[in-house]
DNA sequence: TTTATATTTGCATATATAGCGAAATAAGCA
DNA sequence: TGCTTATTTCGCTATATATGCAAATATAAA
């Protein structure tokens, strides 16, 4: 619990100021996701999205564990003070949102894919 | 109350994401302030301040009345969705900071200055 | 109407950040 | 030990934004 509690707030707030972070703490809220899948999810690079968990993970929102070659990311377990708060707010907000609805939909699709593959497709050769 | 509930959460989030703005509504919680007093509480020029609170005010977070020659910025009454849920967060966040405290204390000094000389020091041609 | 003045807007600059591709790192697997 | 590969870091570019100064706007006062 840090000292400077309005700069971390304003540190978390900023992290959420981006709306695919957004979506992807949305896509997090109930389960945990190895960056591949997530970056299944949007159509960015994948240094791009490795820099959005990063950010979510310095910000205190997200947490990941290693896992044999994955890393997999999820909400912070037990938050306390700005990101219990915070968790609550976005729970209300994903729960009522379209986008976030279809990206869920999506991502039931991306979850029957092995990992394996998706990182082959990801990160194979065989360019477009 | 907008259809796209992440897309304006995320615009509340950036608007929140400055620590400036932050301290901004920290003095707003309680009280209506003139542009002018809020000016003097930073080292920021008044354009700098003008453009903060507009972005408040565009995010929701914020409203404006005009009375006279000022114009009173203060928390949106009886907000709803998104801002009604981040004035909860900003209130439990300011109680806890101390920079909020030192700031509410100066400001008390500046609400003792009469806002007309305020403004003649800001807009004054007598500079340093 | 003219003057004074509180706030905003326009222009310019500096810094921050989102994005990509390529190289580097780290962790299984053979 | 090498080899494969999932993820991160680096170098770079483009865009966004925080800031100040000066001009414009809007309102009160004379």
């Amino acid at each position: 619990m840090p000292d400077k509690i309005l700069v971390e707030a304003t540190g978390m707030a900023k992290a959420l100021g981006d709306e695919t972070r957004m979506r992807i703490l949305a896509l997090l809220e109930n389960q945990e996701l190895c960056a591949c899948q997530i970056i299944e999810m949007f159509e960015l690079a994948n240094s791009t999205i490795s820099r959005h968990l990063a950010v979510l993970k310095r910000a205190g929102l997200v947490q990941s564990r290693k896992s044999g070659r994955w890393i997999y990311f999820s909400w912070v377990e037990e938050p306390v003070g700005n990101a219990q708060f915070l968790q609550q707010w976005l729970s209300t907000v994903v729960s009522q949102d379209p986008q976030v609805r279809q990206d869920r939909e999506r991502m039931r699709e991306i979850l029957k894919i092995d990992p394996e593959v998706l990182c082959r497709i990801q990160n194979g050769k065989d360019c477009c």
